[in-house]
DNA sequence: ACCTGAACACCGTTCAAGT
DNA sequence: ACCTGAACACCGTTCAAGT
Protein backbone atom coordinates (compact mmCIF):
# COMPACT_ATOMS: atom_id res chain seq x y z
CA UNK A 1 0.00 0.00 0.00
CA UNK A 2 3.03 2.58 1.14
CA UNK A 3 4.00 4.41 -1.94
CA UNK A 4 1.57 4.22 -4.29
CA UNK A 5 1.50 6.72 -6.78
CA UNK A 6 -1.99 6.95 -8.96
CA UNK A 7 -5.05 7.96 -7.12
CA UNK A 8 -8.45 7.45 -8.64
CA UNK A 9 -11.66 10.36 -8.77
CA UNK A 10 -12.90 8.93 -5.84
CA UNK A 11 -9.72 8.69 -3.88
CA UNK A 12 -9.11 12.31 -4.23
CA UNK A 13 -12.88 12.50 -3.43
CA UNK A 14 -12.60 11.01 -0.45
CA UNK A 15 -9.39 12.65 0.70
CA UNK A 16 -10.75 16.25 0.19
CA UNK A 17 -14.15 15.38 1.96
CA UNK A 18 -11.19 14.48 4.60
CA UNK A 19 -9.21 17.56 4.25
CA UNK A 20 -12.24 20.04 4.35
CA UNK A 21 -13.36 18.16 7.60
CA UNK A 22 -10.64 18.45 9.56
CA UNK A 23 -8.87 21.71 8.44
CA UNK A 24 -9.80 25.31 9.41
CA UNK A 25 -11.79 27.58 8.65
CA UNK A 26 -10.87 28.39 4.50
CA UNK A 27 -7.34 26.65 4.63
CA UNK A 28 -8.02 24.22 2.17
CA UNK A 29 -6.36 24.42 -0.77
CA UNK A 30 -5.66 22.52 -4.09
CA UNK A 31 -1.83 22.26 -3.34
CA UNK A 32 -2.40 20.78 0.39
CA UNK A 33 -5.05 18.51 -1.22
CA UNK A 34 -2.00 16.94 -3.61
CA UNK A 35 0.56 17.39 -0.18
CA UNK A 36 -1.94 15.27 1.54
CA UNK A 37 -1.88 12.33 -1.22
CA UNK A 38 1.82 12.73 -1.67
CA UNK A 39 1.58 14.28 -5.34
CA UNK A 40 1.91 17.38 -6.98
CA UNK A 41 -1.15 19.97 -7.29
CA UNK A 42 -0.95 19.28 -10.81
CA UNK A 43 -1.81 15.86 -11.15
CA UNK A 44 -4.94 16.93 -10.34
CA UNK A 45 -5.59 18.39 -13.06
CA UNK A 46 -6.10 15.56 -15.07
CA UNK A 47 -9.60 14.62 -12.49
CA UNK A 48 -10.80 18.24 -12.23
CA UNK A 49 -10.86 21.52 -14.65
CA UNK A 50 -10.89 23.24 -11.70
CA UNK A 51 -10.99 24.00 -7.74
CA UNK A 52 -14.72 24.41 -8.16
CA UNK A 53 -15.27 21.31 -10.46
CA UNK A 54 -13.42 19.31 -7.69
CA UNK A 55 -15.39 21.41 -4.35
CA UNK A 56 -19.00 20.52 -6.41
CA UNK A 57 -18.61 16.96 -6.51
CA UNK A 58 -17.08 16.66 -2.81
CA UNK A 59 -20.35 19.24 -1.90
CA UNK A 60 -22.19 16.36 -3.85
CA UNK A 61 -20.68 13.87 -1.82
CA UNK A 62 -21.91 15.47 1.24
CA UNK A 63 -25.31 15.25 0.29
CA UNK A 64 -24.87 11.74 -0.96
CA UNK A 65 -23.95 10.79 2.30
CA UNK A 66 -26.70 12.99 4.30
CA UNK A 67 -29.26 11.71 2.30
CA UNK A 68 -28.33 8.01 1.93
CA UNK A 69 -29.75 6.81 5.29
CA UNK A 70 -32.80 9.32 4.80
CA UNK A 71 -36.52 7.93 5.78
CA UNK A 72 -38.93 10.36 5.21
CA UNK A 73 -41.65 10.49 7.70
CA UNK A 74 -44.46 12.60 9.46
CA UNK A 75 -46.53 14.70 7.35
CA UNK A 76 -45.41 16.86 4.07
CA UNK A 77 -44.21 19.95 6.19
CA UNK A 78 -41.81 17.65 8.69
CA UNK A 79 -40.73 16.17 5.24
CA UNK A 80 -39.46 19.63 4.11
CA UNK A 81 -38.31 20.27 7.65
CA UNK A 82 -36.22 17.04 8.07
CA UNK A 83 -34.51 17.76 4.60
CA UNK A 84 -33.65 21.01 5.37
CA UNK A 85 -32.07 19.84 8.79
CA UNK A 86 -30.17 17.05 7.11
CA UNK A 87 -28.93 19.45 5.00
CA UNK A 88 -28.00 22.56 6.95
CA UNK A 89 -26.03 19.57 9.62
CA UNK A 90 -24.41 17.86 6.54
CA UNK A 91 -22.81 21.35 5.31
CA UNK A 92 -22.76 22.47 9.03
CA UNK A 93 -19.04 23.40 9.48
CA UNK A 94 -18.20 23.55 6.22
CA UNK A 95 -18.23 26.79 4.93
CA UNK A 96 -16.38 26.64 1.90
CA UNK A 97 -18.16 23.58 0.79
CA UNK A 98 -21.65 25.41 1.50
CA UNK A 99 -20.38 28.34 -0.37
CA UNK A 100 -19.60 26.45 -3.36
CA UNK A 101 -22.85 24.17 -2.57
CA UNK A 102 -25.10 27.98 -2.41
CA UNK A 103 -23.63 29.33 -5.82
CA UNK A 104 -23.67 26.45 -8.31
CA UNK A 105 -25.69 23.64 -6.77
CA UNK A 106 -24.17 20.35 -6.94
CA UNK A 107 -25.84 18.50 -9.34
CA UNK A 108 -25.11 14.80 -8.80
CA UNK A 109 -26.88 11.37 -7.50
CA UNK A 110 -26.54 13.59 -3.69
CA UNK A 111 -28.54 16.14 -5.49
CA UNK A 112 -31.23 14.01 -7.24
CA UNK A 113 -31.92 12.24 -3.79
CA UNK A 114 -32.37 15.47 -2.16
CA UNK A 115 -34.70 16.78 -5.16
CA UNK A 116 -36.56 13.93 -5.08
CA UNK A 117 -37.60 13.68 -1.70
CA UNK A 118 -38.54 17.49 -1.68
CA UNK A 119 -40.86 17.13 -4.76
CA UNK A 120 -42.49 14.04 -3.30
CA UNK A 121 -42.86 15.98 -0.09
CA UNK A 122 -44.68 18.98 -1.90
CA UNK A 123 -47.20 16.10 -3.63
CA UNK A 124 -47.93 14.62 -0.37
CA UNK A 125 -48.70 18.48 0.68
CA UNK A 126 -51.95 18.70 -1.55
CA UNK A 127 -50.74 20.82 -4.08
CA UNK A 128 -51.95 20.15 -7.39
CA UNK A 129 -49.11 19.38 -9.76
CA UNK A 130 -49.01 22.50 -11.68
CA UNK A 131 -48.21 24.45 -8.32
CA UNK A 132 -45.40 22.47 -7.46
CA UNK A 133 -42.39 23.78 -9.27
CA UNK A 134 -42.66 27.12 -7.84
CA UNK A 135 -42.95 25.93 -4.69
CA UNK A 136 -40.40 23.82 -4.82
CA UNK A 137 -38.12 26.58 -6.10
CA UNK A 138 -39.31 28.56 -3.59
CA UNK A 139 -37.79 26.18 -1.28
CA UNK A 140 -34.78 25.59 -2.49
CA UNK A 141 -34.02 29.17 -2.80
CA UNK A 142 -34.81 29.39 0.90
CA UNK A 143 -32.97 26.31 1.75
CA UNK A 144 -29.88 27.14 0.08
CA UNK A 145 -29.43 30.76 1.16
CA UNK A 146 -29.94 29.48 4.74
CA UNK A 147 -27.69 27.15 4.98
CA UNK A 148 -25.01 28.94 2.85
CA UNK A 149 -25.56 32.17 5.05
CA UNK A 150 -25.25 30.50 8.25
CA UNK A 151 -22.51 29.01 7.48
CA UNK A 152 -20.34 31.88 5.93
CA UNK A 153 -21.16 33.23 9.30
CA UNK A 154 -19.89 30.57 11.65
CA UNK A 155 -16.72 30.37 9.61
CA UNK A 156 -15.34 33.55 11.16
CA UNK A 157 -12.34 33.85 13.48
CA UNK A 158 -12.79 34.65 16.92
CA UNK A 159 -10.28 37.63 16.67
CA UNK A 160 -13.26 38.46 13.62
CA UNK A 161 -15.95 37.23 15.44
CA UNK A 162 -15.09 40.28 18.66
CA UNK A 163 -14.40 43.13 16.07
CA UNK A 164 -18.10 42.35 14.48
CA UNK A 165 -19.29 42.04 18.15
CA UNK A 166 -17.55 45.39 19.48
CA UNK A 167 -18.80 47.10 15.98
CA UNK A 168 -22.64 46.42 16.55
CA UNK A 169 -22.31 47.42 20.48
CA UNK A 170 -21.00 51.01 19.69
CA UNK A 171 -23.57 50.97 16.48
CA UNK A 172 -26.32 49.78 18.81
CA UNK A 173 -25.51 50.90 22.32
CA UNK A 174 -23.52 54.12 21.17
CA UNK A 175 -27.05 55.78 18.82
CA UNK A 176 -28.53 59.19 19.39
CA UNK A 177 -31.62 58.79 20.91
CA UNK A 178 -32.65 61.69 18.88
CA UNK A 179 -31.67 60.35 15.59
CA UNK A 180 -31.83 56.66 16.21
CA UNK A 181 -34.78 56.60 18.79
CA UNK A 182 -36.10 53.17 18.28
CA UNK A 183 -32.54 51.78 17.99
CA UNK A 184 -31.91 53.42 21.07
CA UNK A 185 -34.88 51.70 22.79
CA UNK A 186 -34.16 48.45 21.60
CA UNK A 187 -30.27 48.75 21.96
CA UNK A 188 -29.65 46.15 24.89
CA UNK A 189 -32.44 43.28 23.23
CA UNK A 190 -31.22 42.98 19.18
CA UNK A 191 -28.71 40.37 18.64
CA UNK A 192 -25.73 40.60 15.75
CA UNK A 193 -26.00 38.26 13.07
CA UNK A 194 -24.58 34.86 14.20
CA UNK A 195 -25.88 34.79 17.73
CA UNK A 196 -28.57 32.42 18.41
CA UNK A 197 -29.29 32.03 14.98
CA UNK A 198 -30.67 28.28 15.50
CA UNK A 199 -34.32 28.80 15.83
CA UNK A 200 -34.35 31.57 13.37
CA UNK A 201 -33.63 28.44 10.76
CA UNK A 202 -36.55 26.77 11.99
CA UNK A 203 -38.97 29.71 12.37
CA UNK A 204 -38.46 31.11 8.78
CA UNK A 205 -38.59 27.58 7.10
CA UNK A 206 -42.01 27.08 8.96
CA UNK A 207 -43.57 30.70 7.91
CA UNK A 208 -43.02 29.56 4.30
CA UNK A 209 -44.17 26.08 4.39
CA UNK A 210 -47.12 27.33 6.65
CA UNK A 211 -47.25 29.64 3.52
CA UNK A 212 -47.64 27.30 0.69
CA UNK A 213 -50.43 25.16 3.47
CA UNK A 214 -52.41 28.18 2.63
CA UNK A 215 -52.56 27.71 -0.70
CA UNK A 216 -53.40 24.01 -1.00
CA UNK A 217 -57.11 23.58 -2.45
CA UNK A 218 -59.06 22.11 -0.34
CA UNK A 219 -59.48 18.06 -0.96
CA UNK A 220 -59.58 14.62 0.33
CA UNK A 221 -56.72 14.40 3.28
CA UNK A 222 -53.78 12.17 1.94
CA UNK A 223 -53.16 8.87 3.79
CA UNK A 224 -51.25 8.65 7.09
CA UNK A 225 -53.91 9.83 9.78
CA UNK A 226 -54.15 7.37 12.71
CA UNK A 227 -57.82 6.49 12.94
CA UNK B 1 -3.94 68.09 -7.68
CA UNK B 2 -1.58 66.02 -10.05
CA UNK B 3 1.15 63.29 -8.03
CA UNK B 4 -0.62 63.90 -4.92
CA UNK B 5 0.94 61.24 -2.05
CA UNK B 6 -1.32 61.36 0.86
CA UNK B 7 -4.98 59.56 0.79
CA UNK B 8 -7.62 59.96 3.96
CA UNK B 9 -9.58 57.28 4.65
CA UNK B 10 -12.80 58.39 2.93
CA UNK B 11 -10.76 58.99 -0.36
CA UNK B 12 -9.46 55.14 0.50
CA UNK B 13 -13.17 53.91 0.76
CA UNK B 14 -14.45 55.55 -2.50
CA UNK B 15 -11.76 54.42 -4.80
CA UNK B 16 -12.79 51.06 -3.15
CA UNK B 17 -16.03 51.51 -3.90
CA UNK B 18 -15.37 52.51 -7.12
CA UNK B 19 -13.13 49.88 -8.47
CA UNK B 20 -15.87 47.51 -6.90
CA UNK B 21 -18.34 48.81 -9.07
CA UNK B 22 -16.39 48.86 -12.05
CA UNK B 23 -14.35 45.38 -11.64
CA UNK B 24 -15.27 41.94 -12.54
CA UNK B 25 -16.79 39.64 -10.21
CA UNK B 26 -14.04 38.64 -7.56
CA UNK B 27 -11.44 40.52 -9.13
CA UNK B 28 -10.77 42.94 -6.56
CA UNK B 29 -7.47 42.65 -4.36
CA UNK B 30 -5.87 45.68 -2.24
CA UNK B 31 -2.92 45.58 -4.71
CA UNK B 32 -5.37 46.77 -7.62
CA UNK B 33 -6.85 48.84 -5.45
CA UNK B 34 -2.98 50.69 -4.27
CA UNK B 35 -2.35 50.61 -7.94
CA UNK B 36 -5.75 52.57 -8.97
CA UNK B 37 -4.18 55.28 -5.82
CA UNK B 38 -0.97 55.21 -7.31
CA UNK B 39 0.28 53.79 -4.20
CA UNK B 40 1.60 50.59 -2.13
CA UNK B 41 -0.44 48.25 -0.94
CA UNK B 42 1.60 48.05 2.14
CA UNK B 43 0.44 52.21 2.69
CA UNK B 44 -3.18 51.08 2.89
CA UNK B 45 -2.82 49.30 6.03
CA UNK B 46 -1.94 51.93 8.03
CA UNK B 47 -5.73 52.68 7.53
CA UNK B 48 -7.11 49.48 7.74
CA UNK B 49 -5.70 46.30 9.61
CA UNK B 50 -7.17 43.45 6.90
CA UNK B 51 -8.94 43.87 3.87
CA UNK B 52 -11.86 42.66 5.32
CA UNK B 53 -11.91 45.87 8.08
CA UNK B 54 -11.80 47.80 4.45
CA UNK B 55 -14.07 45.66 2.73
CA UNK B 56 -16.65 46.24 5.57
CA UNK B 57 -16.16 50.20 5.69
CA UNK B 58 -16.99 49.68 2.03
CA UNK B 59 -20.17 47.76 2.94
CA UNK B 60 -21.20 50.54 5.53
CA UNK B 61 -20.84 52.82 2.83
CA UNK B 62 -22.91 50.89 0.74
CA UNK B 63 -25.79 50.80 2.70
CA UNK B 64 -25.41 54.10 3.58
CA UNK B 65 -25.76 55.77 0.59
CA UNK B 66 -28.55 53.68 -0.25
CA UNK B 67 -30.33 54.50 3.16
CA UNK B 68 -29.49 58.19 3.05
CA UNK B 69 -32.79 59.18 0.83
CA UNK B 70 -34.84 56.70 1.82
CA UNK B 71 -38.40 57.88 2.67
CA UNK B 72 -40.95 55.78 4.54
CA UNK B 73 -43.78 54.59 2.90
CA UNK B 74 -47.31 52.52 3.63
CA UNK B 75 -47.42 49.84 6.28
CA UNK B 76 -45.29 47.82 8.19
CA UNK B 77 -44.82 45.60 5.88
CA UNK B 78 -44.21 47.89 3.22
CA UNK B 79 -42.18 49.53 4.61
CA UNK B 80 -39.83 46.13 5.81
CA UNK B 81 -40.39 45.20 2.16
CA UNK B 82 -39.22 48.45 0.71
CA UNK B 83 -35.99 48.19 2.99
CA UNK B 84 -35.07 44.76 2.03
CA UNK B 85 -35.39 45.81 -1.83
CA UNK B 86 -33.26 49.01 -1.29
CA UNK B 87 -30.42 46.56 0.14
CA UNK B 88 -31.03 44.18 -2.31
CA UNK B 89 -30.16 46.62 -5.06
CA UNK B 90 -27.15 48.17 -3.19
CA UNK B 91 -25.74 45.26 -3.14
CA UNK B 92 -26.95 43.25 -6.25
CA UNK B 93 -24.19 43.18 -8.20
CA UNK B 94 -21.78 43.49 -5.46
CA UNK B 95 -20.92 40.21 -4.70
CA UNK B 96 -17.90 40.40 -2.33
CA UNK B 97 -19.40 43.35 -0.68
CA UNK B 98 -22.63 41.17 0.05
CA UNK B 99 -20.73 38.39 0.85
CA UNK B 100 -18.99 40.41 3.64
CA UNK B 101 -21.79 42.29 4.88
CA UNK B 102 -23.50 38.76 5.24
CA UNK B 103 -20.97 37.19 7.10
CA UNK B 104 -20.04 40.50 9.23
CA UNK B 105 -22.69 43.04 9.10
CA UNK B 106 -21.19 46.14 8.80
CA UNK B 107 -21.70 48.22 11.98
CA UNK B 108 -21.34 51.71 11.11
CA UNK B 109 -24.22 54.44 10.38
CA UNK B 110 -25.39 52.80 7.20
CA UNK B 111 -26.36 49.81 9.38
CA UNK B 112 -27.43 51.85 11.89
CA UNK B 113 -30.36 53.85 9.47
CA UNK B 114 -31.15 50.74 8.44
CA UNK B 115 -31.71 48.97 11.71
CA UNK B 116 -33.76 51.83 12.99
CA UNK B 117 -36.06 51.84 9.83
CA UNK B 118 -36.58 48.02 10.20
CA UNK B 119 -37.28 48.34 14.07
CA UNK B 120 -39.21 51.96 13.34
CA UNK B 121 -41.36 49.36 11.26
CA UNK B 122 -41.76 46.74 13.48
CA UNK B 123 -42.94 49.23 15.80
CA UNK B 124 -45.79 50.10 13.48
CA UNK B 125 -47.29 46.91 13.39
CA UNK B 126 -48.65 46.77 16.70
CA UNK B 127 -46.49 44.16 18.34
CA UNK B 128 -45.41 44.54 21.86
CA UNK B 129 -42.21 45.84 22.24
CA UNK B 130 -41.09 42.67 24.04
CA UNK B 131 -41.57 40.39 20.90
CA UNK B 132 -40.13 42.74 18.88
CA UNK B 133 -36.63 41.36 19.05
CA UNK B 134 -37.32 38.57 18.09
CA UNK B 135 -38.94 39.25 15.25
CA UNK B 136 -35.92 41.59 14.60
CA UNK B 137 -33.48 39.03 14.62
CA UNK B 138 -35.48 36.75 12.07
CA UNK B 139 -36.25 39.33 9.31
CA UNK B 140 -32.58 40.73 9.54
CA UNK B 141 -31.38 36.77 9.22
CA UNK B 142 -33.55 36.17 6.29
CA UNK B 143 -32.89 39.64 4.17
CA UNK B 144 -29.00 38.96 4.71
CA UNK B 145 -29.15 35.46 3.65
CA UNK B 146 -31.14 36.42 0.61
CA UNK B 147 -29.20 38.68 -0.37
CA UNK B 148 -25.88 37.54 -0.11
CA UNK B 149 -26.73 34.11 -1.54
CA UNK B 150 -28.66 35.83 -4.65
CA UNK B 151 -25.27 37.82 -4.60
CA UNK B 152 -23.35 34.98 -4.87
CA UNK B 153 -25.04 33.22 -7.44
CA UNK B 154 -25.44 36.16 -9.49
CA UNK B 155 -21.37 36.59 -9.85
CA UNK B 156 -20.75 32.95 -11.36
CA UNK B 157 -18.94 33.47 -14.92
CA UNK B 158 -20.59 32.64 -17.80
CA UNK B 159 -18.71 29.47 -18.36
CA UNK B 160 -19.78 28.33 -14.71
CA UNK B 161 -23.30 28.96 -15.38
CA UNK B 162 -23.36 26.82 -18.31
CA UNK B 163 -21.56 24.23 -16.44
CA UNK B 164 -24.06 24.49 -14.02
CA UNK B 165 -27.12 24.24 -16.39
CA UNK B 166 -25.50 21.22 -17.53
CA UNK B 167 -25.16 19.26 -14.53
CA UNK B 168 -28.75 20.34 -13.58
CA UNK B 169 -30.25 19.14 -16.98
CA UNK B 170 -28.38 15.91 -16.38
CA UNK B 171 -29.65 15.25 -13.13
CA UNK B 172 -33.08 15.94 -14.10
CA UNK B 173 -33.81 14.88 -17.63
CA UNK B 174 -31.71 11.75 -16.95
CA UNK B 175 -33.22 10.92 -14.11
CA UNK B 176 -34.38 7.07 -13.34
CA UNK B 177 -38.22 7.00 -13.43
CA UNK B 178 -37.89 3.84 -11.25
CA UNK B 179 -35.76 5.10 -8.61
CA UNK B 180 -36.61 8.87 -8.84
CA UNK B 181 -40.04 9.07 -10.23
CA UNK B 182 -41.34 12.49 -8.54
CA UNK B 183 -38.31 13.80 -10.33
CA UNK B 184 -38.72 12.20 -13.48
CA UNK B 185 -41.98 14.19 -13.33
CA UNK B 186 -41.20 17.47 -12.94
CA UNK B 187 -37.96 17.58 -14.85
CA UNK B 188 -39.35 19.65 -17.31
CA UNK B 189 -40.67 22.02 -15.15
CA UNK B 190 -38.03 22.55 -12.36
CA UNK B 191 -35.67 25.54 -12.48
CA UNK B 192 -31.89 25.47 -11.24
CA UNK B 193 -30.90 27.96 -8.54
CA UNK B 194 -30.32 31.54 -10.16
CA UNK B 195 -32.83 31.50 -12.68
CA UNK B 196 -35.79 33.19 -12.16
CA UNK B 197 -35.05 34.46 -8.68
CA UNK B 198 -36.59 37.87 -8.77
CA UNK B 199 -39.96 36.51 -7.47
CA UNK B 200 -38.55 33.87 -4.62
CA UNK B 201 -36.63 36.76 -2.91
CA UNK B 202 -40.74 38.45 -2.73
CA UNK B 203 -42.47 35.77 -2.02
CA UNK B 204 -40.51 34.33 0.82
CA UNK B 205 -39.93 37.76 2.77
CA UNK B 206 -43.90 38.35 2.09
CA UNK B 207 -44.58 34.87 3.82
CA UNK B 208 -42.37 35.32 6.49
CA UNK B 209 -44.09 38.93 7.27
CA UNK B 210 -47.80 37.48 6.97
CA UNK B 211 -46.61 35.04 9.68
CA UNK B 212 -45.12 37.76 11.97
CA UNK B 213 -48.82 39.84 11.14
CA UNK B 214 -50.62 36.36 12.10
CA UNK B 215 -48.62 36.64 15.53
CA UNK B 216 -50.13 40.19 16.26
CA UNK B 217 -52.23 40.87 19.13
CA UNK B 218 -55.64 42.59 18.28
CA UNK B 219 -55.92 46.37 19.23
CA UNK B 220 -56.63 49.41 18.30
CA UNK B 221 -55.96 49.58 14.42
CA UNK B 222 -51.96 52.40 14.16
CA UNK B 223 -52.78 55.77 12.22
CA UNK B 224 -52.43 55.75 7.99
CA UNK B 225 -55.91 54.87 6.95
CA UNK B 226 -57.69 57.32 4.52
CA UNK B 227 -61.12 57.83 5.96
C1' DA C 1 1.62 7.68 -23.30
C1' DC C 2 1.71 9.38 -19.07
C1' DC C 3 3.30 12.30 -15.43
C1' DT C 4 5.33 16.26 -12.97
C1' DG C 5 8.94 19.94 -11.80
C1' DA C 6 9.22 24.33 -12.52
C1' DA C 7 7.24 28.40 -13.85
C1' DC C 8 3.58 32.07 -14.45
C1' DA C 9 0.84 35.44 -12.67
C1' DC C 10 -1.05 36.49 -9.03
C1' DC C 11 -2.59 36.97 -3.61
C1' DG C 12 -2.63 39.36 1.74
C1' DT C 13 0.48 40.98 4.92
C1' DT C 14 4.86 42.39 7.29
C1' DC C 15 8.91 44.93 8.33
C1' DA C 16 13.58 46.48 7.66
C1' DA C 17 15.67 49.94 5.52
C1' DG C 18 15.29 54.22 3.60
C1' DT C 19 13.93 59.50 3.44
C1' DA D 1 8.22 60.47 12.09
C1' DC D 2 6.56 58.75 8.24
C1' DC D 3 6.58 55.87 4.25
C1' DT D 4 7.52 51.99 1.13
C1' DG D 5 10.47 48.50 -1.60
C1' DA D 6 11.28 44.15 -1.10
C1' DA D 7 10.31 40.00 0.88
C1' DC D 8 7.50 36.14 3.00
C1' DA D 9 4.45 32.61 2.58
C1' DC D 10 1.23 31.42 0.11
C1' DC D 11 -2.49 30.78 -4.09
C1' DG D 12 -4.76 28.30 -8.90
C1' DT D 13 -3.29 26.82 -13.14
C1' DT D 14 -0.36 25.62 -17.22
C1' DC D 15 2.94 23.31 -19.96
C1' DA D 16 7.54 22.04 -21.45
C1' DA D 17 10.56 18.72 -20.52
C1' DG D 18 11.30 14.47 -18.64
C1' DT D 19 10.48 9.10 -17.99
Amino acid sequence: MAGRRRWSTEEILDAAAELLRTSDADSFSVRKLAAALGTDSSSLYRHFRSKTELLRAVADRILLTAMADHRPEGDWKQRVTALALRAREAFGQQPQLAAVWGRYASGGTGSRLAMEELLQALRASGLPDAEIPARYHRIVVLIVALISSEAAVSSITPEEYEQGMELFRVAALGADPERFPALAHFARDVRPLGVERGAAFEEILAAQLAQIEAEIPPGPPTAGGKG
